[in-house]
DNA sequence: GTTGTATTTGGCAAAATAGCCAAATAGTCC
DNA sequence: GGACTATTTGGCTATTTTGCCAAATACAAC
């Protein structure tokens, strides 16, 4: 675990910043297309701020992207890969339950 | 974001279990086939308490199956497509590479 | 039964995260 | 310039997560 301990630290900082149900959500409506802060807080329900705040997390991560134009800052998906991530999850799930 | 929080909240938990860098590595040593607790203690080095309560955080969501055999307790993937994560996460970090 | 090995559990202190509010910034319009 | 809107930032507290140690459990061998 020595080697390469800079790796797995990467990979999980961009798996840490999909680990929220809210930035679960914001990925999941960007996947149709761009989205303006505003529009995202909307559909969230919480505070502008803290919609700001997981926006700013999952940018640090490279997984949107931000386009300010006028007022408003609009986000996209950088790696739309991302969503497989979402399908995987669904699939333990449905296996966690078939062993109960 | 009122009909399926919980949805949300089920694939963060399991995005969760996968966002640390000792438990990305377990999965990593997993992906070749069952390992033993002291196996993996011995691999990453840290206390075997704290690598057994990584291992039960991957329990917990699903992604891993313990065997108890005699003294040691085996681990094993249970849905092998966790891998893609780790794939996925890869293509992350080299656009955001490209992107400086 | 006792001894020894593999693993889990409890407890605790340090660190990281989340979410709200208020204030700051950036851009538009008049 | 001033007023207004969209967004970000700072700060604060509450909650969660982490990782170590010591103690408990489970099983094997004698």
């Amino acid at each position: 675990m020595n080697k390469d301990v800079k790796d797995y630290r990467k990979r999980a900082d961009i798996i840490k910043a999909l680990a929220h149900p809210t930035r679960l959500f914001i990925v999941d409506k960007l996947a149709d297309g761009e989205l303006c802060v505003c529009k995202l807080t909307g559909l969230i329900g919480s505070d502008m701020s803290t919609v700001s705040k997981h926006l700013l997390v999952l940018k640090n991560a490279g997984i949107v992207e931000d386009d300010k134009r006028g007022l408003q800052v609009f986000y996209t998906l950088k790696c739309p890969c991302i969503l497989d991530f979402l399908e995987c999850s669904e699939k333990v799930i449905s296996s966690k339950k078939n062993s109960l």
